[in-house]
Formats: C-alpha cells, sequence, structure tokens
DNA sequence: TGAGAACGTGAGCGGTCGCTCACATTCTTA
DNA sequence: TAAGAATGTGAGCGACCGCTCACGTTCTCA
C-alpha cells in the first residue's frame, strides 16, 4: 500500500536548485502523463525524463499519488484562476454576453494542450479515491453561484444550488466530451454558441405560445420565499 | 504487455458447466471492480472470488483487459437494449413527454447498482485507449439521431449530429455527475425535471422578449437548404 | 574556511501482478 | 466402457514497480 497523497511535500526545497528540481520534476510528469497516461507512468522514468535521480523525487513527494495530486493542483489552481478574472471582469455584462464568453474560455483552456486536461479529467475520480477533496471543483461551484445570486430573479431554477451544479458539470463535460472524441468541435464556433444555447435554455423563463402572459402552468415555479426551502445546503 | 483485448475469448465454451464458469467469472470481476476498483482488481482476486481457478479464467479471457471488455460489453448491451425499448415505445409522444419519461428512465437505470455504473464509466477511457471502439455509444448516438430525425424542423438546432452529440453527452454526464457525487439527486424529481428542462431549453426555438415576432437578431439559424451543408458527416 | 545542512544519486529490496503450463478431473460419444 | 475432448487446477515464472537508504556533492554561514 503506498502512503497517503495528503501530505503534500516530504521536504521543501530551501535553495533554488532544489525549486528548480521541483519545478522540472513537476513538469516532466505532465509530459510524461500526457504522452504515456497514469499506468505507464513509473516514478522512475518521471525522474529520467526530469533529468534527476529516483531519489531526487522521492525527496520533495512523498508518493506517485503525492506527485500526481500536485500537479493536478498546479495546473488547476491556474486554470481556476484564469476562470475567476474571466468571472469578476463580466460581473456587469448581461448574463447572454457573459456566458457566451465565459464559454469560449473556458474551451480556449482546453484548446492549449487538450491531452493534459484529458488525463487530469480522467484522472479525477482516483483523485477522489485517494481521499483528496476536490477543493477545487467545489471553489468553481461557489464562484458560478455568486456569480448567478444576483440574477436568480431573472431564472427559471428555483434550486440555485442544483442549477450551477447542473450547468458546471455540463459545461465541463461537453468540453472534455468534445476534447477527446471530438477535437474539431473545440474550433468550431457553431459548438460553442449550442453550449451557450443549452445553458442560456436552461436558465431562461419557460416561454409560451401565449405572449408575455403567463402560459397555460408553471407549476415548478416557486415564490421567492419558498426558495430558500428548496435549496440544497450548501455542501 | 499485456496482450491485446480485441480477441473476445480464447474459447468458446461448449458445454454448460464452462458456460456457468464463464458467468461466475464475469459476474466475480463486476463484483470485484465494485469492491476494490480496476487497480486492486488483480485476476488472482476475481478467480477466487468467482469460486475458480485462475487458470480456468484464463482459459476463456485473453486478458485482464479483455475480461473488462467483456464485463463492460454484458453491461451495455442490456442498458442499450433497454434504452432502446423505450425510445422506440415513446416514439409517437410528444417530445417533452418522451423526453421526461427516456430521463426517467436513464436515471432509474443508474439508481439500481450505481456503483457498478461509476467504475464502467470511469473506466471508459482505458477501453478507448486499449483500441476498443465504443460501439455502444455510435449505436446510441445513432438511436437518438433517428428519434429525433423525424422532428428536426420543430427544433432550433441547425446541426442534427452535434445537437446528440450534445444532448447524449449531457444527460450522460450529468447523471454519472449524480452518481458519485450527488446521490440524492438520483432519487429527487427536481432533478430529472431540470435535467428535462436543460435539453427541451436546448432543442425549444428561440423565444425572444418581443412575442411571436422574430426578435433583434437570430443570425445563426439556418435556412433548411443550408442544414445539410453545415451537418457534420456521419464520423 | 570548514563544519554541517541541504541537496542529489542509483543500486536494489520487497512485493505484486498478469499470465503460463504441466497435469488432474469430468464429460461426451461411439 | 474406453478413448479422447473439454474443462479445471494452482504453483510459480518473469517482469515491473514503488520506494528506501547509505553514500556522495554542493551550498550556506559563522
Amino acid at each position: 500500500m503506498p502512503r497517503s497523497a495528503s501530505q503534500p511535500r516530504r521536504r521543501n526545497p530551501r535553495q533554488s536548485r532544489s525549486q528548480a528540481t521541483c519545478d522540472a520534476i513537476l513538469t516532466a510528469t505532465a509530459r510524461v502523463l500526457v504522452k504515456d497516461g497514469y499506468d505507464a507512468a513509473s516514478t522512475n522514468r518521471i525522474a529520467k525524463e526530469a533529468g534527476v535521480s529516483i531519489g531526487s523525487l522521492y525527496q520533495y513527494f512523498p508518493s506517485k499519488e503525492g506527485l500526481v495530486v500536485a500537479v493536478m493542483e498546479r495546473h488547476r489552481t491556474q486554470s481556476l484562476a484564469e476562470f475567476e478574472a474571466g468571472l469578476t471582469q463580466l460581473a456587469s455584462q448581461p448574463l447572454p454576453v457573459a456566458l457566451r464568453a465565459l464559454i469560449g474560455q473556458v474551451i480556449a483552456s482546453k484548446v492549449d494542450n487538450p491531452r493534459l486536461h484529458q488525463v487530469l479529467h480522467e484522472l479525477l475520480p482516483r483523485l477522489r479515491e485517494w481521499g483528496t477533496v476536490d477543493t477545487f471543483e467545489q471553489r468553481l461551484i461557489r464562484m458560478v453561484r455568486a456569480f448567478l445570486l444576483p440574477r436568480a430573479h431573472d431564472i427559471r431554477p428555483a434550486n440555485l444550488d442544483m442549477a450551477v451544479f447542473i450547468m458546471v458539470h455540463t459545461v465541463d463535460a461537453l468540453c472534455h466530451a468534445a476534447v477527446s472524441q471530438r477535437p474539431d468541435y473545440l474550433e468550431d464556433d457553431t459548438f460553442a454558441e449550442e453550449l451557450c444555447a443549452l445553458v442560456l435554455g436552461y436558465l431562461r423563463p419557460e416561454a409560451t405560445s401565449t405572449p408575455r402572459r403567463r402560459g397555460r402552468s408553471e407549476p415548478r415555479r416557486l415564490s421567492p420565499a419558498r426558495r430558500q426551502e428548496r435549496a440544497a445546503p450548501a455542501r
């Protein structure tokens, strides 16, 4: 049984020399993961690719799992920061405009090095098995929730938490599906437009053929007072 | 290097005794996968769980990969058959009714043994790595496409293939996300309703605030004549 | 400048895993 | 009922993998 991935480092690099070693190991790991996948990526192979000895690798990373977790964290931190930047920048825009820009941004972030995104995405379930709680996804969900909260009265879904869950997973999953099965879609503006239509159509209050007036029935629409009740706990 | 998973069986069972052995191995594999995951599921362990010797296992399955592929095929064949039955039965229903029923059916299929669905779903990328083309997904996509084709003029998306890709992956991914992260959603009718709203909102022609008349702009709507042009090849 | 801390090295240990093969047992069939 | 086909057995092989540890090398700083 390999040791837990939870303690992130075995020894902190103090000199710049060792910091460079750490970086080399991390980027080499990403490179080997991209080239061979997780199973074929042995730690000896990663060390060789990084140009360091296997011993050095285990000076800074507690296990193969810990190493992969570190790569994941570096990658997700960066992605999340980019996303947050986009989100705050677009906060005052109308929803369709902001959404279109955000989806374009998400797709663009995968277009550069799609294979790494793919490998890391497919590694996520294993991270969960290793007990690494996915803080990043929680932060992402909180960010989207905060973005949507001021607009809560203009959108259809009564349960905001569920709506955010659905939106985040929809966009993420479709981007990943495109990366691994239809790379051509990533370059196709139609795909981004359709993703946008999907999410907007989900948020848009129901349109009935009778214009403006309330249609035949909107049984699932709740008053603001009841909204809180239905909402799931913050988790 | 393990041998390829493509040749499905090493030897065909001729007597009922060996057929029972095969079945025992397959169900034991599913059980061990559920209990321990793919990595910890050694072939010796599976054989022990099935109550047969490791030699017998390799009489009927060419490799660990081949064994997992067989489990996957058995499972997907059954799921696909159920889905197809629902699809043909609902073919004449109006779209919202049919869609709601289908989504309910998909969710219900995961509710029974969710962990197996989860494990197999997370194993899909590896199947692709092993060169097992996912015929089942292609068949699923063709089925949904055929279901949607007669209604193509009532729905918004111009590129039917892309729409089917988006719908199938959306529903699948959200069900899987619920299975592995929010099992409570699977029992919650609201979740099914929201999934339905998501897909219907995607297919529904755009409603603008100005009723009935064309709104400010619908630049991306194509005439039926141009539809064919934009549609992706059959793949 | 030298002592000790930080950093780097790689042979190899302990263990597991996928899989084989020589052989035993059970069934079919003429 | 006997011969041979089908089926079942499990010790163990070869390969690889994660990881350690005893030992060099380079840096820091009093």
